[in-house]
DNA sequence: TTGTAAGCGTTATCAG
DNA sequence: CTGATAACGCTTACAA
């Protein structure tokens, strides 16, 4: 492995001279330049990251954290930052928070710890205060879950809107009793999703019934047992909106014996293969990890412009089949 | 930040004892530990990772290229991967190889040029040779896919044998007319479970039909006009063998139209949900990913031990619906 | 335009 | 048991 100086020797100049060339800098004589370039070729030298990082005391390296890299949503987050973060010579360091608040408090001081230049995160507990004393020494964006106890920058899908119209679309098709499955109110995206649902009941002069509600739906075990709770009800819902791809595809098995409408937030794949096909609120998780990478790059590079936005992103409705299951063929239109 | 001279100072000892400490070296006098731990913890002395990475050389970030972080699959080895190195101390950073052979390389070289401790491959290109200069220097292990032109560390599965035995499973069911789809025969995978499928056919004496065999099936459209070929063929197939999950999931929207008998390799996602449900061979992405973890660990403790071994991991068919399609009714049993 | 010197934070070496 | 010193490879000030 040869070093700056290796080069500087073999080429007669100095370290500093390669360091010049290295980084474009002006002042160097042309032919000095084409010297030394010849030599970094001879040598086949390449800069040693570890020490130029260590001096400049940026780690060059974007930390992404979320819950888990397994689902396509988040996965489709990750890629879109790698792509944006590679074309600007930076790479990424990914961290799976899972949906335990304690080990995310673990990771993200572990991340933090390791000089990262910036961080993007989709946390997964109630209060990112901890959060606070590292966010004015490196950029922090959060991304799809709006942060509690501190303010940064933030890039979210419109939650609410998705899920008043998911849940104003099940209305339409007649249906009076509409349950909400799955998720954890203590994360952002289900609260919000939550209020769009009991505002769409509002706005249709439907009560709120607390009996249609069942948050633990992210197995195929617990959403079967949710799903057999709402049929022993003396007034059974016929449709569900549900607040996520997890407790949707965890409850697509029990659709058979439970044929009720449904229309879920988030895409996933083959939803429009099962059947009934599922009809979603879609959301796009591309764009969504772009802006966030766009953003933490941008901070990175002027670090003074230290301001906290919000972006919402819109979503929209895809109607497929299972919003038309059991359709009371009172239509709203 | 607090540096080690600023907890020397503070303690009156030398930064070396503060080292010391830190390191659970025995030689200091447990009062002197004593009197400095507390000082470190008084500080919140956390020690320079950039500074220590540079000093050791070894960064402590283990790599992980795989083609494609939103494939379920390869998402699966990663989390696996994180989990193994987190325990141990050490993070990972991922990169998504694609499937261009060019963009392979430089992606590799520039991880590479990281110093990273140890990099997991599951490559994309038909030639890993040029990764030979690196791979004495650092642990390099291939998962998934074995390398060419480069002795390494390898785990795979047992393409050859979960070729063989799901196209032996359709054949069981009758059909003498299987037809091979998707994939790129470059890849070691591909190629393996090729052969797996043709030995399945000559075993039965059934002869290899080159027009039974559509490579290019990874998008729907694609998958759509093989399966539009082979009806169209003189004496068309009556069932197929997906040699890998993307273009398995790409052909379920034409399997209406087709109602072709059905084994496939890989698992995925609501397999068992689609109709009919999909017989497939089933993997162990978590397995690979913990089992490659361990070794490069182990390398990495112990650079000594240079040996290039070849862990198979047997997959296993996991029988639903899909292989009874068209079901000729002459089973072999 | 080019070079010199100093130092980033940590740890290995060698004294004491 | 503890400390001074040097060194890892690079870049920033400051000179020349």
């Amino acid at each position: 492995m040869a070093t700056i100086r290796d080069v500087a020797a073999a080429a007669g100049v100095s370290a500093k001279t390669v360091s010049r060339v290295f980084n474009g800098d002006l002042h160097v004589r042309p032919e000095t330049r084409a010297r030394v370039e010849t030599t970094i070729r001879e040598l086949s030298y390449v800069p040693n990251v570890l020490a130029t990082s260590f001096r400049s005391g940026r780690s060059g390296v974007i930390g992404i954290a979320i819950p888990d890299i397994v689902d396509p949503f988040f996965a489709s987050i990750v890629r879109a930052v790698e792509d944006v973060a590679l074309a600007r010579g930076m790479s990424i360091m990914v961290a799976n928070l899972g949906d335990d608040p304690e080990r995310e408090h673990q990771i993200l001081e572990w991340m933090l710890s390791r000089q990262l230049s910036g961080l993007i995160v989709a946390p997964t507990s109630d209060d990112q205060g901890s959060l606070a004393a590292w966010a004015d020494r490196i950029p922090v964006v959060f991304i799809d879950r709006a942060p509690r106890g501190l303010a940064a920058d933030t890039f979210i899908q419109d939650d609410f809107c998705g899920a008043f119209d998911a849940t104003m679309h099940l209305i339409g098709h007649g249906h009076r009793r509409v349950a909400f499955l799955g998720g954890r109110l203590a994360l952002p995206t289900i609260a919000a999703r939550f209020e769009g649902y009991r505002s769409a009941l509002d706005e249709s002069a439907i009560g709120f019934d607390d009996e249609l509600t069942a948050l633990d739906a992210s197995t195929r075990e617990s959403a079967a047992a949710a799903l057999d709770r709402f049929a022993g009800l003396a007034v059974p819902p016929t449709a569900v909106f549900s607040s996520n791809a997890v407790s949707t595809i965890a409850m697509i098995p029990s659709l058979g014996e439970h044929p009720l409408g449904l229309v879920a937030f988030g895409d996933f794949p083959l939803a429009d293969m099962v059947s009934p096909s599922i009809s979603v609120i879609e959301q796009d998780p591309i764009e969504l990890g772009r802006l966030a990478a766009a953003r933490i790059l941008d901070r990175i590079e002027s670090p003074g412009a230290a301001f906290d936005s919000r972006t919402v992103l819109d979503v929209r409705l895809i109607e497929r089949m299972s919003c038309q299951q059991f359709d009371t063929g009172t239509a709203a239109e």
